[in-house]
DNA sequence: ACAGGATCCTGGGGGC
DNA sequence: TGCCCCCAGGATCCTG
């Protein structure tokens, strides 16, 4: 689970061509949804996204951006154990004398009308999400998409895959553990704890080292690790360490190449030690002792 | 300024 | 079998 910047693109680039140009026919909006989920009290939601046409889906970090055809946009986070499914609806149905067909850990339903004069079947968006830490916004009359009026969003750091190396190094540039910074998403967008792993493994730095103690060399073996774990989660499709699963509710496959997460007391791949875990941050780190020698300014 | 802890939340696993 | 407790962590808030 615990979608990060792969997990989040491998969605996005899922759901975009199959949501261009879709309207909002109908929704539902289940009681956990309004405790806890959306941001806006039902009512709004539902009147200012009820028959808009969704312009394009976007990433930027952990967040899932649709612009509709009022300027209103909707932002999902998916949290820790976040889904956004989409399923198609074979033949008219009424949505709620249906609720069968999703369990209770579906929050939000979104009916979606192919508008193209030979229409595609209806599609539903659902977003379900067990442990709820996930967000829904509507942002009302949005006139600069880089500037949405969301925590987290606002002031969000430059994403993880496009960021430059000078950028890089200046946000790793403090007295804080490498692991903390690379967590830190006001100074880069989309890394998680299974990558910022993962990034340290790769570059063989130890994640406790502080960012000021990084040598030249090591910065730029960081900054090349953490596009590189992220290309490769996007690849496999992401990680699906227990729930995490696209849009079409298939597993990505990157958990079969973790290095170091979620592989305590197993041989390193690269040496005969043993991956050890800590905490940083109160974030459970693994890395192999041996690889990643703190201080090691190689 | 930064680390560390608590908070939100529930499923799953270990221990008894 | 079942119950209790703890753990997992993204982001935010609070304290030291």
């Amino acid at each position: 689970m615990i979608p990060e910047l792969p997990e989040v693109e491998t969605i996005v680039r899922d759901i975009r061509p199959r949501l261009l140009g879709r309207m909002v026919t109908g929704m539902i909006i289940r009681s956990k949804a309004q405790a806890h989920i959306l941001k806006t009290s039902p009512d709004n939601f539902y009147q200012g996204v009820i028959l808009q046409t969704i312009q394009t889906v976007i990433r930027k970090g952990k967040y899932i951006i649709m612009p509709l055809s009022n300027d209103n946009v909707l932002v999902i986070h998916l949290g820790m154990t976040g889904q956004v499914l989409l399923h198609e609806v074979p033949d008219v149905v009424d949505l709620e004398d249906h609720l069968d067909r999703f369990d209770k850990h579906t929050h939000v339903v979104l009916e979606l009308m192919d508008q193209s004069s030979d229409p595609l079947p209806d599609i539903e968006l659902h977003f379900r999400d067990p442990r709820m830490f996930g967000n829904i916004w509507l942002v009302e009359d949005a006139n600069d998409i880089n500037n949405l009026d969301v925590p987290g969003l606002k002031g969000l750091g430059p994403d993880a895959l496009g960021i430059e190396l000078d950028t890089f190094k200046r946000s790793m540039r403090n007295r804080r553990s490498v692991k903390s910074s690379l967590l830190d998403q006001t100074k880069l967008a989309g890394v998680g704890n299974i990558y910022a792993d993962e990034a340290c493994f790769s570059a063989k730095i130890n994640p406790l080292t502080k960012g000021i103690d990084l040598s030249p060399g090591q910065l730029m073996r960081l900054w090349f690790a953490v596009k590189t774990v992220l290309k490769e989660g996007i690849k496999y499709g992401g990680s699906s360490t227990s729930d995490y699963v696209s849009a079409d509710g298939n597993k990505g496959s990157y958990q079969d190449h973790h290095r170091v997460y979620g592989r305590l007391g197993q041989k390193c791949v690269e040496c005969d030690d043993v991956i050890e875990r800590i905490k940083v941050s109160g974030r459970s780190t693994h890395f192999c002792p041996s690889c990643q020698i703190r201080g090691d300014s190689s």
